[in-house]
Parts: C-alpha cells; sequence; structure tokens
DNA sequence: GGATGTGAACAATTTCACAGCC
DNA sequence: GGCTGTGAAATTGTTCACATCC
C-alpha cells in the first residue's frame, strides 16, 4: 500500500476524515489532492514533527519492580529512546546488571546526566525521594521529567513534567464501572419508578450520607 | 482547615476557579456562599461520585517485572483497590508469592474470576498474548479493562479499556523537548535572519530528508 | 473522477461577571 | 463583605462542504 487517504487513516484511527485532513495541514501539505497521502513520506514526516527520528538518551532512577520494569521495556529503543544509565540510592544495588545496563549509585548521577547529555529522566523511586531526585535532575540539565511517583513535582518554569498515575488510571476505569451499575439499576428502576431516579443520584440517599455531613 | 474556597483550590491545582466551581456544581451544591466549602463533606462527595467508598477487587494478569511492581505498588490500597488474584501463564510460577499474593496459573483464570466478582482486569502480559488474555477476562465477565501491553485490544461493545503506553508518555515529553530546542534556535536565528525561518521549519531543511522522500 | 486543503458553520468548553445567599 | 452558583460571552475545537488541483 504505497498510498493512503485521509478517509481510510480516519476510519482505521475512528475519527472523522475532516479533522484529519486539518491536523495533517498544520504540518505542512504532504497529500496529493486525487491521491492520497504517501505512506512513507508521510510516516516520515509525522515522525520528524514528533522527534522520533532523534535519539533520546534517557536515565531511570529507582531500580525497584518498576524502575527494572521499565530498563525492559522493549518499546522504547523503537522510537528513539535509549536508556543511558539506571540510578539507584542502595549502594547494594551499584553494579548489578537490570536490562543489561550496570546500575550506578546516587551520588553520581550529576556527572552521569552531563557526560552522556541527557535531557529526559524518569522517576521511580519511592514518594518521599522524588522531589529529591528532581532536584538534582534538574540542577543538573534534565529539562523533561516522566514521574511515576505519586507526588506532585515543584519543578522551575521551563521543565516539563508528565505523571503516570496508576492508581488514577484504575480510578478512571472504577468510575465508568459505577456508571455502567448505575445504568442498570436506574433502567431497571424506570420499569417501577421512573420519576423518583434523579434525587438520590445527586444528593445521595440517606442511608448513604456519613457522619461527616454538615449540619 | 476546616473549610476551603474555591480560589484556592483552583490555585493549588492550576485551574480557573470559576471552573472549578462549575465543575463541582454538577455534582451538585455542596458549597456555602461567602464561606466555600466544608472540606470534609467535599471530599466524602467526590469520593462517592468517583466511586472511591466501593471496594473494587482488581486481577492482575502477567507477573513480570511490571505486574510485579504493579502488585506492590502501595496506592491502590487507598483507593479502593483490592488485589484479588496474580495470574501467568508460566507454571513455575504458580504458588510463589509476590507481594504476599500467591500466583495462580491462567488455567484458572474463568473461576477466579468468577469467585472473587472481579469486573476490572490488568493486563501486564507480553505484546503477543494480551489480546487472547483479554478475550478470556472478557468471556469471564470483566468489563473494564487496563492494558499495558503495546497492543490495541478489540473488545465488544460495553467494555472499557484504558491503555497505559510507557513509551508514549517519554514521546510526548521528547516532542515538547525538542520544541524547546527549536525555539532555542529559531530565538538566535531570528538576530540573523527574521524572515528566513518558516520554510525549513515546515519542509525541512534539504539535508534532512531521506531517500523515502518522493519526487 | 477523486482526493486534498481550508474557509465558514457549528458545537463544545472555558471564562467572565454578577445575582443571590450566608 | 465574601463566596457560591450560573447565565451569557468568549474562546477553542470539530465538522461540513466545496474550490482546487492531480
Amino acid at each position: 500500500m504505497p498510498t493512503v487517504s485521509s478517509e481510510e487513516l480516519a476510519a482505521a484511527a475512528g475519527v472523522n476524515s475532516a479533522k484529519l485532513r486539518k491536523d495533517f495541514s498544520y504540518l505542512g501539505s504532504y497529500g496529493t489532492r486525487g491521491v492520497g497521502y504517501d505512506v512513507e513520506y508521510l510516516v516520515y514526516q509525522i515522525s520528524r514533527e514528533l522527534g522520533l527520528t532523534q535519539d533520546w538518551p534517557v536515565v531511570i532512577v529507582g531500580i525497584g519492580n518498576l524502575g527494572a520494569a521499565l530498563a525492559n521495556y522493549g518499546g522504547f529503543a523503537s522510537r528513539g529512546f535509549r536508556v543511558a544509565a539506571l540510578i539507584d540510592a542502595d549502594p547494594a544495588m551499584a553494579g548489578k546488571p537490570v536490562a543489561g545496563i550496570p546500575v550506578q549509585h546516587t551520588d553520581d548521577l550529576e556527572r552521569i546526566i552531563q557526560d552522556n547529555g541527557v535531557s529526559i529522566g524518569v522517576i521511580a523511586t519511592p514518594a518521599g525521594a522524588a522531589q529529591q531526585v528532581c532536584d538534582r535532575l534538574v540542577a543538573a540539565g534534565v529539562t523533561s521529567i516522566l514521574n511515576f511517583a505519586p507526588t506532585v513535582l515543584n519543578v522551575p518554569d521551563g521543565v516539563d513534567v508528565r505523571k503516570v498515575d496508576l492508581s488514577i488510571e484504575l480510578q478512571i476505569l472504577a468510575f465508568h464501572e459505577q456508571r455502567k451499575a448505575g445504568e442498570e439499576a436506574a433502567a431497571a428502576d424506570t420499569a417501577v419508578a421512573p420519576a423518583a431516579r434523579r434525587q438520590p443520584a445527586d444528593k445521595g440517599p440517606d442511608g448513604d450520607v456519613p457522619a461527616v455531613m454538615p449540619a
């Protein structure tokens, strides 16, 4: 398939074709009228715009289960990321290889960042250590941080932080799950007492309201 | 602090206070004019609306590094999630405790789901196994799935899937990182040749364009 | 003929600003 | 006086529909 139309791409992605064309148009005019988009060329242009044609060295700080999982994660290399170093505060970890990369001690953090020209850091430490690690990363020159610790990090302007909170993802699912259950119940209700629905949902049935409720 | 104003909450969250008030108003009128919101009561109402007052049993399928990290993750319990079971396809894992929970074999997946009344499943398997695991979870009654495998899952209507792609998070950071670098370069450029900027950025300098570029 | 690229219409979201209440 | 709750205005995002070009 050398060429693809906005219609086909939109169907595959589950979006409107006009939106897709408009979005692409912000990157430039890479399509051909009457024909579509050259697949290879489009892939290259999008890759370049997204920064996938560059090599990004990253460091992972905190080599527990999650840090190790990240170090072993296969998807990074193909997207242009290279794990330049693994760093942990536990001296017993130092030198031990994880995913084929020897773990280094936190003491050397600044040197490691500078030697490898790292601008992206991943924090997979416990919550208590995260801010401190963050401060050191930033001071050493890191300007983008991916934070897995359940803490809000304070950073100076110009530094980007993205937070992945694993339990928030579950919460979002649980929220929808609850709504599904609620709708089923409501649908069942409707047969009996259609007009009685809204109030309990908005204010909570009295039986549900705990002692914290104010007068 | 028994009470809090929308202004204070908005500042803490980094959003506009009107937006925050409007959002809260969709849950009901839980504030007091001239005073603010009763903290405890607000926490309870939001918790209830988000489903945090319920207990959600979850199963984790695929107990590699990531699965183990999730099983050990402390944040779940406090948000109402309980790891009901760990499941892995490797017979050698069966019975081994991870985070204090014995790993069970995939053969028993359906029974485990049903016995525990599980409606939320977490997939932390390799990409190749994910769809198959997903199908079995759904057939057994799971209606929400958190997917860490780098695959798009096909599910029937009524089943929610959330995907956490670790390298996409890094890509987003890399994208902004690239823009920062680009802006610095552009700012430096401006002093020399302000009018010459746009074309290279849109079409790419010739030196950058690889063999895939069509005639 | 067939598909892009885009101004114009439409829809959704966010912010303003203030009436209403404590 | 101070702060919520909410219509109305402003902004942002999406879709339509068609002129334009291969």
